[in-house]
DNA sequence: CGGTATCCACAAGGATACTG
DNA sequence: CAGTATCCTTGTGGATACCG
């Protein structure tokens, strides 16, 4: 059973659909997991991410809180800066959302890797 | 209540990761979709896609296969070239993760997108 | 029909050095 | 501490032309 293609199939999806949600960006979903057990300071994030430059870092943290998963607030008790970063709502949401997709890898990754082992061999 | 974060969060999970997820590719969810309805020739893909170059697809096509995903069949009764590209199981399976993702997004579209207007009027 | 070959532009990511 | 400023490399995607 063949079903007809749509004429267009840019009417229906754009691929900026999905650039939202981040998945294009190297580091998001790394930066959302490091903020899921509480907030956490700039050079906090540094540490686990070492392979992170901060130039990158900051600007991937940008990002991610102009699309709202992530909040950034500057407390300024002395003359030392002190900026944390913490996941908002929608931030632990798309979490969860990789949650998902990690689980279908863990579940794929096999098949995936099989597939692509018979056709490097195959070329 | 604040969880310590791991020394090195490479150890548990590369940006690669998700790469083979392909969902750093540009196209391969609107390509995939348009396999759902049934196989389909390269030049049948290339009219929903008309703003995907020949080029593009091809490469997008071979990553997909590459990546068991898509299967690529060419048929050659006379001399004249046909091939059929067509979703494996495995590519079936993404299908139905892009789909969930697709329902994160509906949900929580006009929040993301009111947390960038909000950024942006701040800057 | 189903691609390749070539060349090009731009953005993301990265290395390094420096600053309020 | 929390970034910026600069410069550079790479890779994806795209435009155009051509081929078995």
């Amino acid at each position: 059973m063949t079903q007809p293609l749509s004429v267009d199939m840019f009417e229906e999806l754009c691929p900026s659909d999905l650039i939202p949600l981040r998945f294009a960006d190297k580091w998001a979903a790394l930066i959302l997991r490091c903020l899921d057990g509480g907030p956490r300071r700039f050079s906090e994030l540094r540490v686990p991410l070492s392979r992170v430059t901060a130039k990158v870092l900051t600007s991937s943290l940008r990002a991610l809180e102009r699309d709202g998963m992530v909040s950034r607030t500057a407390h300024q008790p002395g003359t030392v800066p002190h900026v944390e970063y913490a996941l908002t709502p929608l931030g632990r949401s798309v979490l969860d959302l990789y949650a998902t997709v990690g689980a279908w890898a863990a579940e794929h990754w096999d098949e995936l890797l099989e597939a692509r082992e018979a056709y490097d061999a195959s070329q």
